[in-house]
DNA sequence: CATGATATGATATATTATATCATAAATTAT
DNA sequence: ATAATTTATGATATAATATATCATATCATG
């Protein structure tokens, strides 16, 4: 017995489309590309090479936009925190050790056992709002 | 001119239907809910009834779970912080100035303006971690 | 090569969310 | 008051996101 995980294609086709761009990706929009490797491909498919990348820390699911995208930092396994900016779409993976402690004083005092972190800035970047104000 | 907001059936009974449950609904859930009022009631509607309250502070989205909650804090406007216990589905609100601090840190940092901050923990509250421990 | 475990393919369907347009109600100005 | 404007609602359709299920294929080990 024990747990064996088969290194599939999928997975890594995932993730190479994945880091192949700044932008989150949909699972659908992900979906689309990989229709160049096999057209009849489907949704079940994607969502389980995103859910194994996730899993492992290689990929990151920004919630509030129902959206993948490649881990920047070299931080596999750790929280990440994120800005999306609305105008753009930009997206910045920062590591915050600050954030995360602040949080674990909360959860500490409440007894709450954490397994993940969604932390996710929503606003403009420093580009579209110097674009905006004149 | 000027903007004006309608005070709406539809609001009260969304926000009615919300705070009578500590757990949180999703849209559809809600939807089944104000059927008792009017059968043929449609999506739309309730998504716009969740959009102005939670826009208004009343109510919260929770990201990770596409669902909603009525606000338990007095501090309508403030970012909140949620647990969300994955076994019993219970979900926490907590005020956390420390966290809002440490995050604007960072974004002091790269220039970025936030609009919006979901901060989300995922894992197990203290009874159901004492129900699985013996 | 038999067995058990995991991944894939394929189909169907569930869940969540929005676009659009016609109508109704409230607000403001006349 | 009532016309003009603005905002909300109703209604329909459809888009976007996600999962359940089951049969089959592949890998790992004994």
């Amino acid at each position: 017995m024990g747990s064996y995980k088969r290194i599939t294609d999928w997975h890594t086709k995932v993730l190479t489309v994945l880091r192949g761009t700044d932008e989150p990706l949909s699972a659908y929009d992900v979906l689309g590309e990989l229709r160049q490797f096999n057209p009849k491909i489907a949704p079940p498919t994607v969502y389980r090479a995103l859910a194994a990348l996730t899993e492992s820390g290689q990929i990151h699911r920004l919630e509030s936009l129902n959206s993948y995208i490649a881990c920047r930092c070299d931080h596999h396994q750790q929280a990440p925190v994120f800005s999306v900016c609305d105008d753009c779409g930009s997206v910045e993976e920062y590591l915050a050790p600050q954030v995360l402690n602040a949080l674990s004083e909360i959860t500490h005092q409440s007894g709450f056992t954490v397994t993940r972190q969604v932390i996710e800035l929503r606003g403009r970047c420093t580009s579209c709002l110097e674009g905006s104000v004149q």
